[in-house]
RNA sequence: GGAGAGAUGGCAGAGUGGUCGAUUGCGGCGGUCUUGAAAACCGUUGAGGUGCAAGCCUCCGGGGGUUCGAAUCCCUCUCUCUCCGCCA
């Protein structure tokens, strides 16, 4: 959530920013202008009723207590209008105020300066690639093939048990699993990020801090009979840690690590691109947390790019990063870095992270705060990254090292898999 | 799930209808003393809104009500603790 005095003093750049995120801004962004005019004029003449009332129900009582009660009930007498003009008031401003809350949840954040014109994909810059594009070899057999074949993921049965999106992973499948999420935890925590294991259930609030709700509601489970989402990211519960909380500036950065699974119901979403691992409802994830200063938010978002590129580099994959343009932004991102994985076999890039900074977009609705040398209290800055989301990461895997008799781990893996091959 | 108790500032903990935004202690910050530190002493120390400022308004778990006036009384929800039941 944008905060209201930012879009107060800076109108016109509000709305002419939105535009690089193909956002049209014009009317709403007056409208909350607007709004917010009206609000600041009905709560001072709030304040002005409630002054009055208060100095007249303080004069009551020192009347009561000299033993004036005739003054005092005269006074009495006067207080009917103030409260009813109070109560009007009131109810005009929870209006003004309820209307003015649903508008501004729907401006997505502001892009950064250096966030590139685009509305497609295909317009992302890319602003670094590595590691060899093998075109696929006629031989090659997708992930999804290579699973079956080495009975390593199975598919059917998880769609037995659950439905499509909900794999099985078995024998060599299942450790490769513990040994990447293995993995991705203790290289984050030698970079200095302190591991927590978050609920993977968030009450409605944590959504909302974190902006899933009130847009990206169908993208979560949701347990009605206790009002519960399922995580969609660790991020969620992760970033709510400090919902409502006011730092030291000493204490920033604060870095976190979790592991979870993640629950997606992915609506709409349908063809090729969701076979295999592809897209799932449920996968595997570990997901750095980071909260900034804003003098340094953009400095430890390119240490949190490096960091992920680092770990690409350890698992020896072809990749490519992206920094993502206006139109295939997120709504609470200011700006992202898409890292993109060579899936051979595929013959086509398959992302596994994506590494924001959202500014003060999600702190304003956290209420996470930090106090600065000066006594000040500030918004602080949010970023998270994946670091890695595991099933295309695997796809890749399989793809890329395929051998006529097996599939080889990458070294910096074998401490964790306790195996070189799959066959 | 049943019974009971409770929710107050960073923490502990007073306050049961009238200058209470809240006594006090701890912690934090500043100072005196000290070569330095500790101790001791003095001062200071919640958040939000509005305003150039003085000030004014709101907030004692959330919501609603009674009253001229609510941290204090009533209703309701949520959460926590204790005991019982169930249980990985």
């Amino acid at each position: 959530m944008l905060s209201l005095n930012f879009i107060r003093e800076h109108e016109q750049e509000v709305i002419a920013r939105l535009s690089i995120k193909n956002f049209n801004g014009e009317e709403i962004i007056h409208r909350i202008v607007e709004l917010d005019n009206n609000r600041r004029e009905t709560q001072k003449q709030l304040d002005d009723i409630q002054a009055r009332s208060n100095i007249l129900a303080k004069e009551i009582g020192i009347l009561y207590k000299s033993g004036e009660t005739t003054k005092a009930d005269q006074l009495k007498g006067q207080t009917g209008e103030i409260k009813n003009q109070g109560k009007e008031l009131d109810i005009a401003l929870e209006n003004i105020k309820k209307e003015l809350d649903e508008i501004l949840v729907r401006v997505p954040n502001l892009p950064h300066h250096s966030v590139p014109n685009g509305t497609t994909p295909e317009e992302n810059l890319v602003v670094m690639q590595e590691g060899e594009i093998v075109p696929a070899a006629p031989e090659a057999i997708p992930h999804w093939d290579l699973a079956t074949k080495y009975d390593i993921i199975d598919f059917l049965t998880g769609n037995k048990i659950t439905g499509a999106g909900f794999p099985l992973y078995k024998g060599k499948g299942a450790r490769l699993q513990r040994a990447l999420i293995n993995f991705f935890l203790d290289e984050a925590m030698k970079a200095g990020y302190a591991e927590v294991q978050p609920p993977y259930m968030v009450n409605a609030s944590s959504a909302y801090a974190t902006g899933q709700l009130p847009d990206k509601d169908a993208q979560m489970y949701h347990a009605s009979l206790d009002d519960l989402y399922l995580i969609p990211t660790a991020e969620v519960p992760v970033t709510n840690i400090y919902r409502d909380t006011i730092l030291k500036s000493q204490d920033l950065p604060l870095k976190n690590v979790a592991y979870s699974a993640c629950f997606r119901r992915e609506a709409g979403s349908y063809g090729k691109d969701v076979r295999g691992l592809n897209r799932l409802h449920q996968f595997d994830k570990v997901e750095i947390v980071q909260i900034a200063h804003p003098d340094k938010s953009y400095a430890i978002l390119e240490e949190m790019k490096d960091y992920v590129v680092g770990l690409l580099r350890k698992l020896e994959l072809p990749f490519r990063v992206l920094k993502l343009c206006g139109g295939d932004m997120s709504f609470t991102s200011a700006l992202t870095y898409d890292m993109e994985v060579w899936s051979m076999a595929q013959a086509r890039w398959l992302e596994v992270s994506s590494v924001s900074n959202f500014e003060t977009f999600q702190s304003t609705r956290l209420k996470l705060r930090f106090k600065d040398e000066a006594g000040k209290i500030h918004s602080a800055h949010t970023l998270n990254g994946s670091a890695l989301a595991l099933p295309r990461i695997v796809a890749a895997l399989l793809e890329n090292n395929q051998t006529p008799d097996g599939i080889n781990i990458p070294a910096a893996l074998l401490p964790y898999t306790g195996f070189e091959r799959i066959e």
